[in-house]
DNA sequence: CGTGTTATTGAAGTGTATCAAATTGCGTGG
DNA sequence: CCACGCAATTTGATACACTTCAATAACACG
């Protein structure tokens, strides 16, 4: 019954005891007792490639949590360039920041492939914050983490090279999102540069023997050599 | 007595009681009583222009809180360049990202002027969040309000050119810290950019007549103007 | 009053974006 | 299942904003 409409948003598709552990966010996986209370108030969400999940600029409604597939929160700018801040995958959260900065998005969330996730309205956040105070602090955690990338992101935008960034770039997504392809144009927008300078790199890269390019597909031949040309 | 050594923590040198309210920060200004149970734990030190207060990939001890003065704190690439990441003023805070992150300090803390402050240790801080949970939701709020500041500033790195983004540093620059006069070296270092390339463009924003450069005295005589050139 | 730092100006080099065009590859619909 | 069409890839040529290097001048500080 769940798979005649798509793109819906439907409640209960999938209940809380049945959410695989590889969707364990930080704040399910807290503490026992969590789950159950979002059940009754979750509402199941699926997309497909390119649809977007939130608009930048619009006002946080609640968070969403990423059960499967991949999601991408890119900034558009003036000129049209879209640059790619973070990537979300299964266990990972959306939306947090703007909800607890109290501010609009500041970003748009994009389906990279075929993603299904569970949306939580912000009063019912905000209820497990008041019942579980640890929450709080996991949260925390994972925000200052993702200030610190942000922060070492910027200075290696102007330290480094267009080619040391694409390496750190593929070794990036290959570490975190193991089975995906990428297009030049999304490794592009990840590593701050543009698709022909890629590209050129990444044809230098299989030249040195650092990588292999089978088509679309992008094979990592020699990771030690690859960090070192990133500097890491 | 305070006076007679320099650059040195002494405990108790300003009571909570007596800290102004410019020092007034997210955490003593939550909710009465946090300023008496960290008054015991405090202890206050001073620093003169460009001292450290604390180096990166050092483990934080806890929490300092500004009093008086301007703290930046600054990345140091391998070849030598140096890049503010924030600067923090009376109020603010230092050490919170590492401390919650629970990770080493990724940058370091240089006092930009005369700067007194007073660190409270780790335990102390903890203790204070269990007695008062609305404490990380404030703290909370306030680093996904930096890491906006930060994913920002990545994008403007590569869509704005120098000229723009030194017409941001200077707006902000002033906007929030008034009454200070930065080098050429500082503001480059913010705007993330050369000094040389700050200086050529002081040059032409005098020349268009939207500042006023005497000496290292900089006016903004047209801010507006300015505002659009650095399309905010 | 010296001395080191900062400011200022000039000239040269270069990495990377930009623009353009051909080719490949993939998804979609017939 | 094949063919079509559009998007992604690939390659080349060009432009240029900015960095880098260098050398002088002005300034602040002890």
């Amino acid at each position: 019954m769940s798979s005649k409409k798509k793109n819906d948003c439907e409640p209960n598709a999938i209940s809380c005891a049945m959410c695989g552990a590889q969707s364990q966010n930080i704040i399910c996986a807290t503490s026992p007792g969590i789950p159950e209370a979002l059940e009754k108030s979750k509402i199941n969400c699926r997309y497909k490639r390119d649809q977007v999940i939130f608009y930048a600029d619009n006002d946080p409604l609640g968070l969403f949590f990423v059960q499967r597939g991949l999601v991408k929160l890119e900034r558009v700018s003036e000129d049209g360039a879209a640059h790619t801040l973070r990537i979300v995958g299964p266990g990972g959260i959306l939306g947090y920041r703007s909800l607890f900065a109290d501010e609009a998005y500041h970003a748009t969330a994009i389906a990279v492939d075929e993603v299904e996730l569970c949306f939580v309205p912000k009063a019912d956040i905000l209820n497990v914050f008041k019942s579980h105070p640890d929450v709080a602090l996991r949260l925390l955690n994972h925000v200052a983490k993702d200030l610190r990338l942000a922060e070492e992101r910027w200075v290696d935008q102007m330290d480094k090279g267009a080619p040391e960034r694409i390496a750190e770039a593929l070794i990036f997504l290959q570490d975190h999102f193991h089975s995906q392809t990428w297009t030049r144009r999304e490794i592009a927008e990840w590593a701050g540069t543009t698709p022909e300078t890629v590209m050129r790199t990444l044809a230098q890269f299989e030249k040195e023997g650092l990588i292999d390019q089978s088509g679309r597909q992008i094979q990592i031949l020699n990771k030690d050599s690859l960090k070192a040309k990133a500097s890491l």
